[in-house]
DNA sequence: CAGTGGTCTAGACCACTCA
DNA sequence: GAGTGGTCTAGACCACTGG
């Protein structure tokens, strides 16, 4: 929409928006670099970056000689959508909605204190909330928190949002976070919020959230409905994918006595 | 270990493996560009295009102002791991294995014809196999291909390894692909194979392989047994991540009568 | 305030694709 | 052979971090 301050930004806005209104599909070569210079008023630097951008977005592929060309347009996931469940459903164009079963304040168990860097027994801020899509239930969620970042949320009505939101207004510096992606049996929990049987295969979304230095400030455990959620991503020869198969570590349970 | 032909590639290359050598522990300032254009008798292009790469792959985050620092030390997965169960085996350490079921060449029902761009009942090659993980039952297999594709894996002993390698070996261009990933219970095909009860929670990735110009190569579903694989990625605030999580869609079936 | 990485320019040469 | 993107250089200015 409006200008971004840097160019580079500017000219992947661009064409990621000229991709996704179909300006170009799947297979259509777009401008060529010169064409982007001219038409930016730019040198090459800032165009190559912004193609750059869009190939590890997994739009665009290029290479010597032949002119950069459209490879899908799945819709670019921001880091607020993948932190933030109700950011990714407005970003889907979905209404995301809440119901708070229990916020805690206690004792870390073992796994849960070594996914937050603490000591066993440190006190953690607990979250456990069925996210409905729609108003239909979707999701079950499991966030912990350090006190230190939990208090936030000790504070905050649960069922009126979105808890990230919250915890960027308190000024906590979330920077980066790690998502494990694996398939689990619903628990009997998971079950009764979700309306189905136990056992029924879900879709768990694992997420470790630390600051710019290192720390932990989150550590969630998400489990989706089939049906509701699944996750795409598009690897191109010679650029490697920065989704990594791992092969499974044993289970750390994200709420106690699992 | 052998020097890359291009500068980026190597410094890239250098720094990746001292992160991988724990040279350079997650929370490490790296050597600042200044440092990396002496060392490789460089200017700051070369050095800057290895930064972003490394930040693409989630190892290192980098900001105006401060050192580039290392995030996480998860090994990278080349295009092959992305592609042949076989490769990952071997890039994780693991003796990969395979058990043939049924290899046949018949009419593409009309989910996997949408799905390899072919009109319903164009011939197509299906395998059908059970994978190993050092010996024990891991995934359960099924590749489709188009005919002209497929003859290259009807003359091939598929119980003698990657069908991967042999396809590239007869000259089919794989360029890229799709990966979906979603959670499913085990049908009675799956549950005999991998020995566990029919619904069983897997996790599923469905792969779509395309030639440079788009033409579908491939259509595959893998399940995997709970324990064996799951799926790891690293996002930083301000670089949108390549994987995305969509709302689920209509379920495409990649073997038929499901 | 010194040093860092982010951005940008203006040029150059090369490997490659495609008509 | 014209045009393309990939690589590289040598400079410049700026915003920001940290001691």
């Amino acid at each position: 929409m409006t200008a971004a301050r840097q160019q580079h930004e500017e000219i992947a806005a661009y064409l990621r928006s000229a991709i996704h209104r179909k300006e170009f599909v799947p297979g259509d070569p777009l401008p060529s670099e010169s064409e982007l210079c001219e038409r930016f008023t730019s040198s090459r630097g800032p165009v190559r970056q912004a193609m750059a951008t869009l190939r590890t977005e997994g739009l665009i592929t290029s290479g010597r000689g032949r002119r950069s060309t459209v490879l899908d347009d799945v819709p670019t996931q921001s880091f607020d959508g993948v932190i933030s469940y109700s950011e990714w459903c407005r970003q889907s164009g979905f209404e995301p909605g809440q119901a708070t079963q229990t916020v805690t304040r206690g004792p870390a168990w073992p796994a849960l204190a070594a996914s937050l860097d603490l000591d066993a027994g440190a006190p953690v801020v607990s979250v456990f909330r069925l996210r409905l899509l729609d108003g239909a239930p979707a999701m079950v969620e499991r966030l912990n928190y350090p006190l230190d970042v939990g208090q936030h949320v000790l504070s905050f009505d649960t069922d009126s949002g979105s808890i990230y939101q919250r915890l960027i207004e308190s000024g906590v510096d979330i920077h980066h976070a790690t998502r494990t992606i694996d398939a689990i049996g619903a628990d009997q929990d998971d079950a009764d919020l979700l309306q189905v049987p136990v056992g029924t295969p879900l879709l768990r979304v694992r997420r470790r959230a630390f600051t710019r230095t290192g720390a932990p400030v989150e550590a969630s455990d998400d489990r989706y409905l089939p049906g509701t959620a699944s996750f795409t991503l598009t690897a191109t020869r010679g650029n490697p994918s920065p989704l990594t198969m791992v092969s499974a570590r044993e289970p750390e349970a994200l709420h106690p006595g699992a």
